[in-house]
RNA sequence: CGCGGCGUGGAGCAGUCCGGUUAGCUCGCCAGGCUCAUAACCUGGAGGUCGUAGGUUCAAAUCCUACCGCCGCAA
């Protein structure tokens, strides 16, 4: 087993669980030092690790797994086949011939769509309605390889990445196993070519990538843009006011609101409720859509200050009161 | 010694740079009033060691020092 992370974590304890005795080692990213201070708690899971050592597994974190070093430590496990799910690092064609029977990959996609280290974040940037998990062989391109396993699942609503990669990862899982159950029985295994027609790429996400555009339709913002930063690197701003430094603000949760209001409003500028005279939500102006004289409408619901902890609307609002010249945006506005 | 923000009644903030009268605002809570009624409106009320310790000063939420705690970024 190859892997790291919460997305590589179920994985591993099903196969220990199927196969015991059978998963001869682990390989995983090296430990992520300074977390002492504090930050250790927060997004890993239980560890790759620690599952490994509590069955008894013998563990590997090279820097590389492409070095003569850390080829030196995965031929000393002599594996017969080689799961990957989530590790990270493209494997060298050493790495690749070391496991007699070859390697399989667990993807996160509906190959061919959505190649590359987040599928997950772009199928909800894509505003997909649904996206899956695809075991294929494993071959020097990247998540090139045929199709051996294919199933497809629903992307509700509320899904952030986060929550949509532990529905993914239990689904990787259980077909992990009975991907490798096909290989135990002794035959070659099939696989289905990838269309190179429909392939599609999902790049490793930058922090940057987290910084809301205003010019953006709310539509987009809310139902794509937030969600697939969650929870990293997650949707922030700046919120700007008169005389004041401006301040980063991460927004978590948000809803296209069904009004509209006209081309006068800036992109991020906040302004009050439009309907009624109750400060209990904080509007934004987004995006202009269908080319028409109105502007889309956010209506942002949770929201986290730099510093702070996250709160409602209702509870920013009764500490920074709309005033006017008020806006979200960029860090420096143009 | 990685960078930065924050700690002020139950919640969110202002005030701190440029010390000085009753520590203010938007809410919540309690009591009463108005109303067919209300998350609306009016009146009154309770509730604060201004994170902790020390220092400077006639005087510290405010300046200095140390410490504790919370959070964001970077890894």
């Amino acid at each position: 087993m190859m892997g790291t992370g919460t997305f590589a974590e179920p994985t591993f304890e099903a196969l220990l669980s199927a196969f015991g005795g059978d998963v001869v080692g682990l390989v995983t990213q090296p430990e992520r030092d300074a977390g002492s201070k504090r930050g250790s708690t927060r997004q890993t899971g239980k560890g790759m690790g620690t599952i490994a050592t509590a069955a008894g597994v013998a563990v590997a974190q090279p820097e590389s797994i492409n070095t003569p070093e850390g080829l030196e430590q995965l031929r000393a496990m002599r594996p017969d086949l080689l799961v990957v799910a989530a590790y990270g690092q493209i494997l060298s064609k050493d790495v690749l011939s070391t496991p007699t029977r070859g390697t399989i990959n667990v993807h996160a996609s509906l190959l061919p769509k959505y190649r590359g280290a987040a599928p997950v974040a772009y199928a909800i940037l894509g505003g997909e309605k649904q996206t899956g998990v695809t075991i294929i062989k494993v071959t020097p391109g990247l998540d090139s390889g045929d199709m051996i396993l294919q199933e497809s699942l629903d992307i509700a609503p509320d899904d952030t990445t986060g929550t949509l990669e532990a529905k993914l990862a239990a689904l990787g899982s259980r077909m992990a196993v009975e991907a490798v159950r096909k290989y135990q029985t002794g035959g070659p295994v099939d696989g289905v070519k990838q269309d190179p027609m429909l392939v599609t790429k999902a790049p490793k996400i930058k922090k940057e990538f987290g910084l809301i555009d205003w010019t953006k339709p709310a539509e987009y913002i809310s139902r794509c843009h937030i969600p697939a930063m969650q929870p990293w690197p997650t949707a922030y701003t700046y919120f700007h006011r008169p005389d004041k430094k401006p301040m980063r603000v991460i927004i978590i949760e948000a809803d296209e609101f069904p009004v509209r209001c006209n081309e006068g409003f800036e992109p991020g500028q906040v302004f009050k409720d439009p309907g009624g005279r109750f400060a209990t939500s904080l509007f934004v102006a987004a995006g202009v859509t269908d080319g028409g004289e109105t502007r889309s409408v956010l209506e942002i619901s949770e929201l986290q200050p730099a510093g702070k902890k996250k709160m409602t609307a209702v509870e920013f609002l009764r500490g920074y009161p709309i005033v006017e010249g008020m806006r979200f945006g960029p860090e420096v506005l143009a």
